[in-house]
DNA sequence: ACTCTAAATGAAAAACTTTTTCATTTAGAT
DNA sequence: ATCTAAATGAAAAAGTTTTTCATTTAGAGT
């Protein structure tokens, strides 16, 4: 068994010289918690179940620490859903589902093929990218039993 | 020789039954124009040397029109960089100078082992993606000859 | 070319989001 | 238990996006 994801991002803050405050450990909680790409506002509500004075200005600061650690990615889509996920760090992908927004981290990718394509045709040396997948999750595909909103 | 990419935006906006009027050819010139993606704010500022009393407000507007058309496609990369790029339709990509910000598109993609394998792992159906790259553009690669800003 | 009208515009205000500032509180080292 | 730098929340400020509305304009009809 494989250790709970706030674990890590504990032991990053904690490996960083941060401290681990009652507001941080309610964002980090949440955001393990959560099943699908929270939204500022919504981590913002959700994490005051675990702190209830909670104040939005340190769900940005804390936002900005774990983006600058690596452990919460942003989560752009087509639509205009926006939000952040915890992940592990180095190079991961998220799928999201379209139907109930759940999400599922990716480790690894091999997308070279096009990669080499890209590079041939634009003389662009490649550095990095960034992807999303979107689909439907084996939970709303089975039946209509997905939920309809993100959870 | 392929129609300059500002026609087919002002075609395709025409017979949607929308009125090519000043603010909109100032704002789809624009972009044809830049070679990298554009901030809205940046595009406000730019496309007034074409239409001087161009409203902000205008510009968010035709954008939403361009958008629902998909004729500009939103361009975000790890950075907090994030703008708008002309695209023709159907599935194209976007290729990203680190450096002087320059932007190419690529038309098609084939990254179907990958999505194979996550379809395996995942039980997700996937139904679409989103997908930047960065990297360095020959200009840019060649000697320091490349701007170190956007133009 | 002139007229007409629905569509589009820009200015201003309102609503919303993010960042800054600062007095108070807290984590965690000693 | 004490201490102190780091972190917090409230409030204000700055920035962004949307709404509203009186005025202008594209372009169809004549
Ligand atoms: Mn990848
Ligand atoms: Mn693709
Ligand atoms: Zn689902
Ligand atoms: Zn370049």
């Amino acid at each position: 068994m494989t250790a709970p994801i706030q674990d890590f991002a504990v032991e990053q803050l904690r490996k960083h010289g941060y401290k681990l405050t009652q507001a941080r450990w309610a964002v980090i909680l949440t955001l393990a918690e959560s099943p699908s790409p929270l939204a500022i506002n919504d981590l913002y509500q959700q994490a005051r179940a675990h702190a209830p004075d909670l104040g939005l200005v340190t769900v940005y600061r804390t936002l900005e620490i774990l983006d600058s650690l690596k452990l919460v990615r942003p989560v752009h889509l087509m639509e205009d859903y926006h939000g952040y996920a915890l992940a592990t760090p180095g190079h991961t992908h998220h799928v999201v589902c379209q139907r109930c927004k759940s999400v599922v981290e990716i480790e690894g990718c091999d997308i070279s093929p096009f990669l080499d394509r890209v590079r041939e045709e634009t003389g662009f040396h490649i550095t990095g990218h960034w992807l999303e997948l979107e689909g439907i999750c084996p939970n709303c595909r089975t039946k209509d039993s997905g939920r309809a909103e993100p959870a």
